[in-house]
DNA sequence: GGGCTTCCTGAAAACCTTTTCGGGAATGAC
DNA sequence: GTCATTCCCGAAAAGGTTTTCAGGAAGCCC
């Protein structure tokens, strides 16, 4: 059995109500009773039970991170960013992975919900009725990458649609004008943003928009590449949706005998570290994941507080295009 | 307010104990009462508060993973396959970062000791000393990657030293003579490992072996090999502590002007997925992380639930050399 | 029909802590 | 010396659930 307040109250010859009052500091204790009580606890290493304190009411000093899945390097980068924080506001993380089925999306935030005192969601296909009947839970919530429209909440997205257009613009200014784009996944609010971005580039440098369905994995990238390649009018650049993507897509064109960037240009998004190492290495959008994480926390833990931090936010983060070899001219 | 116990009795028109009953199967319960206990659980979306059950020293479902840090592409692979594990058994995963000060360890430990029903802990640097005084935490326990010698508890680890005495193995069949081993932290267990497999290889050889202080870092892998590079006697391979390292020290070599592995063979140890897309791709050794994470949380759900699994094991997993372009013979 | 068993169900205790309430002692004012 | 005030501190309630205990009703046997 582990120790109480009640072993404390008994070593140090006082009541249990002293015991708390001392160790909380919430009134007045006479100096010899305050040090025997201070003396029994550290002797007896005492913690007062978390389940007690979350009975009352009282904070759990959790937050919860609801994501899609936690591998790979994106979610890697999240994570260290979440932990750091949570780390430095002496808070714990719950991880939970929600895998999509809308009523176990559900269930697990009614199962995490009492457990900590706030949730952070990364939910990219969550809609909007989704969304508002999970925040008729109690416990404050921070959205993460989840595209949402109406919701009163805080929202913390990169510029997705920025990005891809920068990158667009950045194909154009090289000359190229066939250049296609290899889809997200469909229903994933990020998806959609970065395919906008795509378009609006396109369609003020007056050229013609050409998608294929690809998805956010490597297989899915060589699919659409090799589908877009094959085509009667190959394009010269693709526009992938992510670096996975960019990096399967790398792959299935080399296997067709064409060179990246001489024959093709391709560029990925999310900066992901293997973009920097592989060959040749990927021209792509580099999106503060570590920040994303870092921040989100930050503002939960305000809102926990209750601190007086105004109506919720909905945060854009800014993207930063990063040039390398992945792209070149068209001659 | 959330919905209690008390609210479902009052709809049912039963006791509480009776809604406990019909909920938990506990012993039998009239029909119609039963029936009305169900509709109104199910209309009033019940669910028992997770603190009030382990108050009651009930089992809380969670599964704490307690982690030197938790970023970078070794723990995302690690955490995939916990997660993998814990959804699977309908558990759900709290996951600590412990930055290594000895007492920060043990305030984790014990904060986190009675919100889940286990803990998995990863601590290579954890001594013998503080692998025992942890273990008298209630929780069951089990060590991934921790080396703590004469301690009763579940354990499971790579087989580091297999490792590198498979891959210094390869080095010597290739023709070299002078390897170096560019070793990782002095403290960490899995370290001390590898760096015994190496040795081991080279006496057996009747090869000279010759250590250089790095770490599990990129720069720390730099500096290694930089250093070794300019002694008198450069080696004609290094056996790199980890892949990160490796990559480190390949990088280094270049900017000397030397050709891996046309001058200098490097090898690394984990297969990283960056392993297999750098240039040139890195020899290296695969360890089944994924696999660890889920062994090591399916052990330990099966002591949780006192299933009889007899006494503790100590399990050292295989480990597969992976030959890629980072290593060629000796001319 | 009376006594005994069986079955079901409600009351209450237990888990651990914080906080409110009330009482007792000490102190100060007159 | 008496009364009022202040200061401490212990008892008890509350929070939500499971489980034990005990009691009531129904069924069975003779």
């Amino acid at each position: 059995m582990s120790i109480t307040i009640r072993d404390v109250a008994r070593r140090a010859g006082v009541s249990i109500s002293t015991v708390s009052r001392v160790l909380n500091g919430s009134s007045p204790v006479r100096e010899d009773k305050r040090d025997r009580v201070i003396e029994a606890s550290e002797a007896l290493g005492y913690a007062p039970n978390p389940a007690a304190l979350s009975l009352l009411g009282k904070r759990t000093g959790g937050v919860g991170a609801l994501l899609p899945f936690v591998s790979g390097e994106f979610f890697s980068e999240l994570l260290g960013g979440l932990d750091q924080a949570a780390q430095s506001l002496e808070r714990f993380l719950v991880v939970s992975t929600s895998h999509r089925k809308p009523d176990e999306f559900a269930r697990i935030v009614r199962a995490l919900d009492k457990r900590v005192d706030g949730l952070v969601v990364m939910a990219p296909e969550l809609d909007s009725a989704a969304a508002a009947s999970l925040l008729r839970a109690s416990a404050p919530t921070v959205f993460l990458n989840t595209f949402a429209e109406g919701i009163e909440a805080d929202m913390f997205n990169f510029d997705n649609a920025g990005g891809t257009r920068a990158l667009t613009g950045h194909l154009i200014r090289h000359g190229h004008r066939r250049i296609a784009f290899a889809a997200g996944p469909p229903l994933a609010g990020d998806s959609q943003e970065r395919a906008r971005g795509y378009r609006e580039a396109m369609d003020s440098a007056g050229l013609q928009p050409r998608q294929a369905d690809a998805g956010y994995t490597r297989q899915a990238g060589a699919d659409a590449a090799r589908a877009l390649i094959r085509s009667t009018t190959p394009p010269t650049a693709i526009v992938a949706a992510n670096d996975e993507c960019a990096l399967g897509a790398i792959l299935a064109l080399r296997e067709d005998g064409l060179s990246v960037p001489h024959d093709v240009s391709v560029v990925g998004f999310d900066d992901i570290p293997a973009a920097a190492h592989t060959t040749p290495s990927l021209t792509t959008v580099r999106v503060p994941i570590r920040d994303l994480g870092e921040q989100a926390v930050r503002q939960l833990a305000a809102r926990i507080e209750g601190e007086d931090i105004g109506p919720p936010r909905h945060v854009v983060m800014p993207v930063e295009v990063v040039i390398r070899e992945s792209t070149a001219p068209l001659p």
